[in-house]
DNA sequence: CCAAAAGTGTTGTTTATACACCCATGT
DNA sequence: ACATGGGTGTATAAACAACACTTTTGG
């Protein structure tokens, strides 16, 4: 934020502060919840991790920059985002006043190819019991963002987003174990998800070592997070 | 938003839209959910009702900015305010890009004494069931807010936020039945929410008019909303 | 004594919890 | 044949839903 007005066009009557969009995005990956962190190149913060996002363009909805950033910054595409909060203490960027909307969103691992590219910043999955320290109030965020989705697991449709279209019951149970962070009853957890009507057999089994084939579900609302119960 | 450097002296390297606040501010008042409006004295929708809210200060947090905006508007102080959603289409705002930050609010009915001053816009309050069309995105806004309130009044201490420090278990199912505008079986509620070991009796009693006086209660939580269940 | 809101229990139904064994497959 | 994860039912406890009369007061 600068007011050197030769190389700063951009001019108003009263400041305005710069708006950001930051992503927390989660995944499962080795039996453990993950968030995806990119190291910053430049200061402030250089070399640490920090969450992808980055300044709102001119002309762009807020989740159409965060999808962009996302982009950009790890080459991650068609993940499900939702808005989380909006952070602005005056004093959280050294920079001046920026204002941060937050989206958070999960990908199941199967879908995330980090970009490759030699522009792109370092990117890397952290289990979110074990973060490094973050830019900014970034691990605050990552806190919001983790509240949010434990508790919109028990009252939405959020953990298929997990999962790949087509995945097996107890595969749905060890998402809902590992964000919960506690065993469930296979019986029971099969019958209350049952109940609530979400999923339906595809008809296809999943043959995956010497073992019983396990049938194959897909959820009855792709795509969308609904809210059950 | 304005390009003419003389009157324009806040300058940056890359456009920064305006950031503002708003507010949906819900009461209970004659037996129907209303929500706080402004009228517009200047363009864009001069004339038109509002929500309270205003430009966010340089140096201001984004809740204070809500509560000060409030205050200057129709000087309401001292309401529970919690951030709802971050609204920032590109065209939301005739006059540039605006990102608006917006809280919503309850407050009791007995609290409200709104802002008599000559410099004041006009305020008032209107049932949520038949709002006058609002300026800008506002009717969004409102629309999202009674979702969450709808929602929260479940999971939630919210509904105390509507009471003054003391009421009846009459008034408390009364805020119940409103915001989710169905009646609720006496007996039932008073189980449910005794069960729930969030009031305690005061010891005191109300007498009301020509029939038995009613006890009253306080919540063991004032001033604060707590998840319940 | 009448009107008006406050207060109070029981029963049936649904939902949640606890718990252990057989099944289909690959090696 | 055995190791591995997949699949299934029943009994008990807790929560929820339906439902009507008595109490206390003011006029």
């Amino acid at each position: 934020m600068t007011r050197n007005e030769a190389v700063a066009p951009y001019c108003y009557s009263h400041p305005h502060p710069a708006v950001t969009t930051d992503v927390v995005l989660f995944t499962i990956r080795e039996e453990t919840l993950q968030v995806l962190l990119v190291r910053r190149r430049n200061a402030p913060f250089a070399g640490q991790w920090a969450l992808p996002g980055g300044f709102l363009d001119p002309a762009e909805d807020l989740i159409t920059c965060a999808l962009r950033e996302l982009a950009e910054e790890t080459g991650i595409t068609d993940v499900y985002l939702e808005q989380l909060y909006t952070f602005g203490r005056p004093d959280r960027d050294p920079r001046g006043r920026v204002i941060s909307v937050t989206y958070y969103g999960l990908a199941p691992a199967d879908r995330l190819t980090l970009k490759a590219g030699s522009d792109a910043k370092q990117t890397a999955w952290f289990p979110y019991g074990a973060l490094p320290p973050l830019a900014f109030d970034h691990r605050e965020i990552v806190d919001k963002a983790h509240e949010r989705l434990v508790a919109k697991l028990e009252y939405s449709t959020i953990a298929f987003q997990f999962l790949p279209a087509q995945f097996t019951l107890s595969e749905l149970q060890e998402v809902y174990e590992i964000i919960r962070s506690e065993p469930l009853d296979k019986r029971n957890f099969r019958k209350w998800v049952l109940a609530r009507n979400l999923i339906e057999e595809t008809g296809a089994q999943r043959r995956n070592g010497s073992h019983r084939p396990a049938k194959l579900f897909r959820t009855k609302y792709p795509g969308r997070v609904e809210i059950i119960r």
